[in-house]
DNA sequence: CGAACATTTCGATAGTATTCGAAATCAATT
DNA sequence: AATTGATTTCGAATACTATCGAAATGTTCG
């Protein structure tokens, strides 16, 4: 998986930096690999469809999670490796030459 | 340290998910623990002092970095504990049931 | 105390984000 | 092909964010 660049990671950071967006990853962890649908992700969080939507597109955008057509339902599911890259970024690059992990900076 | 509740760590990454606020926060992890003053924040990053008030401010808001008087130069650091805690958010409580690491679900 | 320095606060502007309901799209079922 | 269901797109209202220069604050030094 290639290296996150600072305006990547900043998108993604940007992403996930919001309540709504926060919580509908936060689910889709949870969910595990049988993922969930929209109409599923919206009972749970209560926000008008058009608006999850918005979010959803945002998430999709910077490749967090991925969706996939299965019947009339559009299951969602998050992109590990890109919140791994995240990750990387934050405790590596973002850490270069002080530490390889942060608790060892403390 | 505590553990950070779902709106916290959004605040947090919504701080962190900006270009600027990126960057601030890389140079001063980079310059370890001797910090840096904010007026070398500004000669490396290409930006008007005010603005760069108002990002440093909200990084201190969300308490990623600390701040420290020094004779006229105000010192800012990075607040490991505070990463550490957003990190750890990321990793377990966001993934809290399915596994550990993120990279044991990939 | 007054000058010089470092940083913040203020006020204004332009751009971007969030939200919603209504209408449109796309898929399955009858 | 018409209906129902799931989700997105559109259009608009409101609110928030980033940015800057000018002025204010707090700090050192002569």
């Amino acid at each position: 998986m290639a290296a996150l660049k600072l305006a990547e990671a900043a998108r993604c950071l940007e992403s996930l930096g919001n309540d709504t967006r926060l919580a509908i990853f936060r689910l889709l962890v949870r969910a595990g690999d049988d993922g969930l649908p929209v109409g599923r992700i919206q009972s749970k969080l209560d926000v008008a469809a058009s608006t999850l939507s918005h979010h959803i597109a945002q998430l999709v955008a910077q490749d967090l999670i991925h969706q996939e057509r299965h019947g009339r339902a559009l299951i969602c599911r998050p992109n590990f490796e890109r919140m791994n890259a995240l990750l990387t970024f934050l405790t590596e690059d973002c850490c270069q030459g002080t530490c390889g992990q942060l608790t060892a900076c403390a």
